[in-house]
DNA sequence: GTTAGCACTCTTCGATTTTGAGTGCTAACA
DNA sequence: TGTTAGCACTCAAAATCGAAGAGTGCTAAC
């Protein structure tokens, strides 16, 4: 971690000045640019040995001899933690009515995705919310036909599974509401890690004959219970790469791309993300610093939101390095509790 | 349509092998090369006598003179239509063994989008099958809790929907048993069309007090059948684009890869495809045929899947104009084939 | 400690040249 | 009459060259 003693004011000044232009240039930015536009009055000459100093420590790189510098991880990770003052945002009046519209929570999502990816400029995610630990709220079996049942399972935060199974001979009406009642009473309100063996073989000793349509509605339930299998996960603006010189030469845009085509990867930052419990549910990756390795040349900023009962998502905004980090994460947490005033509205 | 008039068997051969050239190298193809690597034993002085009609018939075009020639459209499609031979190709066992793993439906496309991807080295698309006429097969209303009613909706195809409707009170059992009977009594085995407002006037009033839940669960209904909204498309190896130069400066590769993530417009392309009933089911966009906007720079093969239930999926290809036809048209059928079988294995 | 000055380094950009592939045309040939 | 050799010509792409310019590091003076 960075020492007070490392850097003295003027140093910080100075490497302050050095990202803040570098994040709106992206050009390697020399010392001459520094002595004139900062209030410090200092010549270049002198900057550049200050700057010859902060690359020594770390803070800046020079691309090649005779170049100006631009900021290393170690830098913008400096600017992001202690330099960088949020300016206050104002409310977009056409983003509002955008996400205004949205009925559903899927389209609500994918809005949500568009909206951030053409505000910022930068490739976005959404995931939908899952539940670490949900528990089972609801059971219903019914015949569809003569060799099927429909199992339909509710679970916390109102999210509704479907399996079908396979039977050889149908159940009656009167068998299937006695079996609806005893896995409604028994698994009422439980969580899958509470549902054992006892349990399931104290389960199939009361359904007696019917023991093995109950084995395929448990089997039906854990499946259906599993989380990871049913985020989905939506993105928006990754063509915004190509805006970066850095990161469209044909090597990075492909591995970004095929990130975010092949959910796999943002399914582990997603986890990645909830699984760490930070204060504000901010967080913020640079470089090498990210889960996802494709990434590894961005800057990675993840928002997690909530909905209740446990229910959580995540938000990510992947772009370079010199990202507009100040933008981003107001605009991050305006939608967060946006996001937060409309789930709270709704229930 | 071309004529057979306007081409002798010489110009023929001619262009048959500038086209598999061309389709092979990506470059320009002169006279020098056909007169060497062709059985025509004719000059090189002579094929470019005979490339110069070919140009004025508008088969071949050259990028600037003095330069080789490249296939026009034109030139592709004759080359589809008329010239290539389909060559055998062998059963590939790793691929076959990959899709048989995939259990589920979903994954199972999944796994066809990216194992076509891999075995061609274009970009691919796979649909979920959605049913164009389709039918009720049961609903079922039940309690989740006191304001909450779950309706499941099975349409033919046992394709599930959920919806939940909020009451102001609890139905009671019987209530609710009755509504059940009444709903699957009349609705069952009709189409969207048939629900007319006949028809529900007379539901209202059979049903009571409780007119206005019948009003949602038609509602739900209504909105569950509608077939667009639930039609998934997954994509894989979007990133091979990269592989051919003529797709992958920054202009054509963001189009291309804007249209694969926002899949409004692969959404068209499928549509399209199963709205044209053809005879083998695979079809052939060139250029400018293509629906899609963004792809007129490639060419689209699209195959349709059928399930059996009328439900219908398409499967695509996206790549260069100079697309190895024969393999690409071969690998369609292929798995066209694989997968009837394996679905008809399964019913 | 700060700064002016200067030599030096590198990239970038444009202009120019070179190279090589490929054509079209003409004249000769079978 | 169709085919071919030969040659002049064209043009894109690659290589070469020479500023121009941005920026640095170092030294010496303030």
């Amino acid at each position: 971690m960075v020492s007070e003693h490392e850097l003295n004011e003027r140093k910080l000044k100075i490497l302050h000045a050095i990202i803040k232009t570098y994040l709106e240039t992206g050009e390697p930015v020399g010392s001459r640019t520094i002595s004139k536009y900062t209030d410090l009055n200092l010549s270049s000459a002198t900057i550049r040995n200050e700057m010859s100093d902060l690359e020594e420590l770390g803070y800046i790189v020079q691309p090649h001899t005779s170049a100006g510098r631009i900021p290393s991880d170690k830098g913008y990770r400096l600017y992001v933690d202690m330099l960088m003052e949020e300016k206050e945002q104002e409310l977009n009046v056409r983003e509002e009515q955008m996400l205004e519209k949205a009925d559903k929570m899927e389209k609500l999502l994918k809005q949500v995705a568009r909206v951030l990816a053409t505000n910022t400029n930068y490739a976005t995610m959404v995931s939908t919310p899952v539940n670490s630990a949900n528990k089972l709220k609801f059971i219903q079996l019914s015949m569809v036909d003569e060799e099927q049942i429909i199992a339909v399972i509710v679970l916390g935060g109102n999210v509704i599974k479907n399996r079908i199974i396979s039977v050889e001979e149908p159940l009656s009406n009167e068998n299937l509401l006695k079996l609806n009642m005893l896995l409604n009473t028994t698994l009422n309100g439980m969580s899958i890690e509470e549902i054992n063996l006892g349990l399931i073989a104290r389960l199939k000793e009361q359904a007696g004959i019917h023991s093995e349509v109950i084995g395929s509605v448990l089997d039906a339930v854990a499946d259906a219970i599993q989380l990871e299998e049913d985020m989905q996960i939506y993105t928006s603006g990754t063509t915004n790469i190509f805006k970066y010189p850095e990161l469209s030469d044909k090597q990075s845009a492909q591995e970004i791309i095929s990130a975010f085509e092949e959910k796999q990867q943002l399914t582990e930052l997603v986890t990645q993300t909830l699984s760490k419990e930070e204060n504000t549910g901010i967080q913020v990756y640079i470089g090498d610093e990210t889960p996802v390795q494709n990434m590894k040349d961005c800057s990675v900023v993840t928002a997690t939101y909530e909905l209740g009962d446990g229910m959580k998502g995540t938000i990510g905004i992947i772009g370079p390095k010199r990202m507009d980090y100040e933008h981003v994460l107001k605009s991050m947490k305006r939608l967060q509790s946006e996001l937060d005033q409309m789930f709270h509205k709704k229930e």
